[in-house]
DNA sequence: GATTGTGAATAGATTCACAGCT
DNA sequence: AGCTGTGAATCTATTCACAATC
């Protein structure tokens, strides 16, 4: 077989999200001058399981040298690639509130990879003001403003009222994936790839995990041992 | 066997998330005047999956009634109940750059359930400064500031670099559960509940969805069908 | 001897399909 | 008749264990 087989094929959302990890983990490992890793110091260094790097890098090729390890560099570059992260992609960030403000700035930081290209907001307030060097525009300008500017993805950062019309308007207007941060179930393209991020879900996560109220007993806080 | 048998057993993070989103519809069927919906109902108006939501609710214990559906108000308080949304948590935001003011502003905003009772930086020029209503103070009172106020959760919004003796200091400290936003593989203390967020992450998910650079055919956009 | 890559085994999550209530 | 709750079946993900390779 070929050395760039079928290697582009379609993985998983886990081993990509595990794939960006090992990447970010390679960039820490070339800074600190190490060229050659194992699965398993790589897995020892940042607490990973070394069968699954194996395993999920193994889908993108034999990247390895067996009775050796991977070399850092070359396995950077392969899963930049693989990553999309090789070329820049450009970004609109759609609605300027507090998050939205909080994701252009941090976008637009040292970040080669991804550019926020354009911001847009309905508040007349915001309209025509600078955030992190992108200028808001209206909302309403939006289908004409992207299909000259080209953006691949767009971040919604709207209240839930207004995201699934935003949602819509961004689809038309061709943006090829979309990064959701409104707490609402989008009714999606399915052509266009949509990840919702929900700050309220991840605490409740936590909230949940710490066990509900139990009456009589309230809040053991301080170094107290967990119930298990 | 009783109502409330082994019920609050733990759940999976993944039921976890679903049943935040299920609450999520449920305030807006309440909001909507709607008293009693189900499995089916509930899944086509938010596009999920019925026999999905019919097995997590079944591991709260017996909630629905056959024939009929799900009580909408009890079901909300069960749920609530559950995810431990019947009290308030208290939250320390760490860090209060681009992304910790954000979230400061965004949770301090009409939310019952969490409320921002701490705030902190290392920046001399932000300590003593008011965030959305909270005062940001210097990041080493955190141990004193914390053991007084009783925080359950701390948010973890510092650069990479710092995240792991802030982490240190926030379970030192009595820190019940922490939401991770810098990027960077913890070494986490197993009694206490860590969820990584990491944004680049998901940028980075949906980046290489969007398909690697094709070489000589450059970035086809607008409303053309995707490659498969 | 060390380490990768992988088939087989296990664990976990989702979907199916239907028995059991109302 | 309609809908929940659930065992069985399926699908997906992770871990094990070892043959293949350097």
């Amino acid at each position: 077989m070929s050395r760039r087989s079928a290697a582009g094929a379609g993985l998983s959302p886990l081993t990509l999200n595990r794939l960006s990890l090992y990447l970010r983990c390679l960039r820490d490992l070339a800074e600190r001058g190490v060229d050659t890793i194992s699965s398993r110091d790589l897995a020892n260094r940042y607490h990973l399981s070394a069968t699954q790097i194996r395993k999920d890098l193994a889908q993108l090729g034999e990247l390895g040298i067996r009775g050796v390890g991977y070399d850092v560099a070359q396995l950077h570059r392969r899963l930049s690639e693989r990553l999309g992260l090789d070329r820049t992609h450009t970004l609109a960030v759609v609605g300027v509130g507090n998050l939205g403000q909080a994701l252009v700035r941090f976008l637009s930081f040292r970040d080669e990879s991804f550019r926020v290209v354009a911001a847009f907001d309905n508040d007349p307030a915001k309209i025509g003001t600078r955030v992190g060097g992108v200028a808001v525009r209206d909302s309403t300008e939006l289908a004409d403003a992207l299909r000259r500017t080209e953006v691949e993805i767009a971040v919604l950062a709207v209240p839930a009222e207004a995201a699934q019309a935003n949602y819509d308007a961004l689809v038309a207007a061709g943006v090829r994936a979309v990064l959701n941060f409104a707490p609402t179930r989008l009714e999606t393209h399915p052509e266009v790839p949509t990840k919702d991020v929900d700050l309220r879900i991840f605490l409740e996560e936590l909230g949940s995990q710490l066990g509900a109220r139990r009456d009589g007993d309230p809040l053991r806080l301080g170094r107290d041992r967990p119930p298990a």
